[in-house]
RNA sequence: GGCGGGGUCGCCAAGUGGUAAGGCCGAGCUCUGCAAAAGCUCUACCGCGGGUUCGAUUCCCGCCCCCGCCUCCA
């Protein structure tokens, strides 16, 4: 069965064929992070709904080409390098290691490509693509010396968002220093150098300046995947105008269809209100490290509810998820146990059990159903466990499907080493134990706990948990 | 005002024209020296009002509420 999404353009859900012949190659391109601060939690549920588009591709079979550029030159950049009194370059270079660091803890999985808008050969694209357009008729040059583009020249503007540019309503967003364009609707293509821009500019030949936000992603995507993509990804503040006008500037200057799937996630929330700086609701990744949860518990939350809806982020979702996660942990232990390195044998129910996982997913990525259909399994093959009815190489097979799902979900827990003081307690209760001294057992229980660790007396044997 | 997404068990959240997956929390039981884990069992008439239908949470109409976008916010 193919893998069908919803793709924006057509508002209609459609079966995924990527351009490539041969049918196998997906070229993805995802807005990455503005470098201006650390990204907070509602970029990494974009970031993570793209992790889980693409494991899930490549679980397919799919061979997925994935661009995610880093935005290193805009307005925040520069206010923010210049209230600090750096160059730009030092400024951002802070946030994008964050943000590297950032999507490992979260165990996304990196892009092929992060290519940074201010890399000497990206800039000389967009000035490339904006002398095409100027050279059309398309781009045109205002009294303050800015490009802006003609949106009048592409009638399909306004098309991925359904909007109707004749009924937009003033908004007064629309800052007065931009009175020299055409139209109200046009948007800059490079930026004419001003005062507030500092030491920050290149030389291009409309004179010193410094690219629009749009045309860095239109110069980045089509530099590294060619003019059509299969993909592309980001969140549904994006649509318009960002994406929109990605459209009309790539498609102006390569005259070819820019992407054929375009994919928006849902923004979330923070305890049911918007995340924001003043309602104190405000979490970067690193906030919520600080808490005591983990990427996994995390990556977790972000990852459970359908991309394509509202997520409510709250602490009490991170503590089911870490509940959750144990349960998974428990299932997995359990398995690795019994199995014991034994050779795998074929398990007809774990192959089902991971089909019906992976047909969730083909169905627009309905992540929701593909869980519950692995908590059905884990249920079921505990309860086979419990009987006494798994042969080591059935544990083994069991194990073997669930990699399948793991190289999606990247649920393993958390590699933790057991301190060797604590490994001691442990032995010295298993003797305890033996002997029926339970007085001892449970002293030792509380020290081991006191160390910060959760001793339970599985049938297997001791297992250790953190606290 | 225009466009779009939602309102399903205490919380999170699937799904279907024929009487509702799963996770968390809670209760009982089994197992266990105890605890934990695991297993079993229990807990919803699906925002409101109409309509279509043998039958609607699922289709249609109206209404209420929440959220987002409407020119550089994932």
């Amino acid at each position: 069965m193919p893998v069908r999404l919803l793709n924006t353009a057509s508002r209609s859900i459609e079966e995924f064929a990527p351009l490539d012949p041969e049918g196998r190659r997906v070229k993805m391109y995802t807005c990455g992070p503005t470098v201006y601060n650390y990204a907070h939690i509602g970029n990494f549920r974009a970031y993570i709904f793209e992790d889980l588009l693409q494991r899930h591709l490549e679980a397919r079979g799919y061979e997925v080409d994935r661009v995610m550029n880093l935005t290193d030159v805009d307005d925040k950049t520069i206010s923010g390098c210049r209230h600090h009194g750096v160059p730009l370059a030092d400024y951002t270079q802070t946030f994008k290691t964050a943000f590297f660091e950032d999507i490992k803890t979260l165990r996304i999985k990196p892009a092929s490509h992060y290519p940074a808008a201010t890399a000497p050969e990206y800039i000389a694209r967009m000035i490339e693509m904006i002398q095409g357009l100027e050279a059309a008729d398309i781009a045109y040059k205002a009294e303050d010396g800015s490009l802006y583009f003609r949106i009048s020249r592409f009638p399909r503007y306004g098309q991925l968002a359904h909007l109707n540019l004749d009924e937009l309503r003033p908004s007064g967003r629309i800052s007065s220093d931009e009175y020299e364009k055409e139209a109200v609707g046009d948007f800059a293509l490079w930026k004419a150098w001003t005062p507030g821009d500092g030491d920050v500019w290149w030389e291009s030949p409309w004179g010193r300046g410094r690219p629009g936000w749009h045309i860095e992603c239109s110069a980045m995507a089509t530099a590294l995947l060619g003019p059509q993509l299969d993909i592309h990804c980001g969140g549904v503040d994006n649509i318009f105008p960002h994406h929109e006008a990605e459209i009309a500037q790539s498609e102006c200057f390569t005259g070819k269809h820019f992407s054929r799937y375009w994919l928006h996630c849902a923004h979330l929330m923070v305890e049911g209100q918007k995340m924001s700086k003043s309602l104190g609701n405000f979490y970067t990744l690193r906030d919520l490290l600080a808490k005591g949860y983990t990427g996994r518990e995390i990556r977790y939350v972000l990852l459970s509810v359908h991309y394509r809806l509202p997520l409510n982020f709250t602490i009490a979702g991170l503590d089911a998820a870490r509940t959750a996660l144990g349960r998974i942990d428990a299932w997995v232990e359990r398995l690795q146990t019994l199995a014991s390195g034994c050779a795998p044998a074929q398990q007809e129910g774990a192959a089902q059990a991971k089909e019906g996982f992976l047909q969730a997913l083909d169905d627009d990525l309905n992540i929701s159903a593909a869980l519950g259909n692995l908590f059905d399994w884990i249920r079921e093959s505990n309860r086979a466990m419990d009987s006494g009815g798994v042969s080591p190489a059935e544990a083994a097979g069991t194990l073997a499907e669930f990699q399948v799902l793991n190289s999606i979900l990247e649920m393993d827990a958390e590699s933790t080493t057991v301190p060797a003081a604590v490994l001691a307690l442990v032995e010295e209760r298993q003797a305890a134990r033996a002997a029926k001294n339970w007085a001892q057992s449970d002293t030792l229980r509380d020290a081991i706990a006191e160390a910060g660790w959760q001793v339970k007396d599985t049938k297997q044997g001791a297992q250790l948990t953190r606290l």
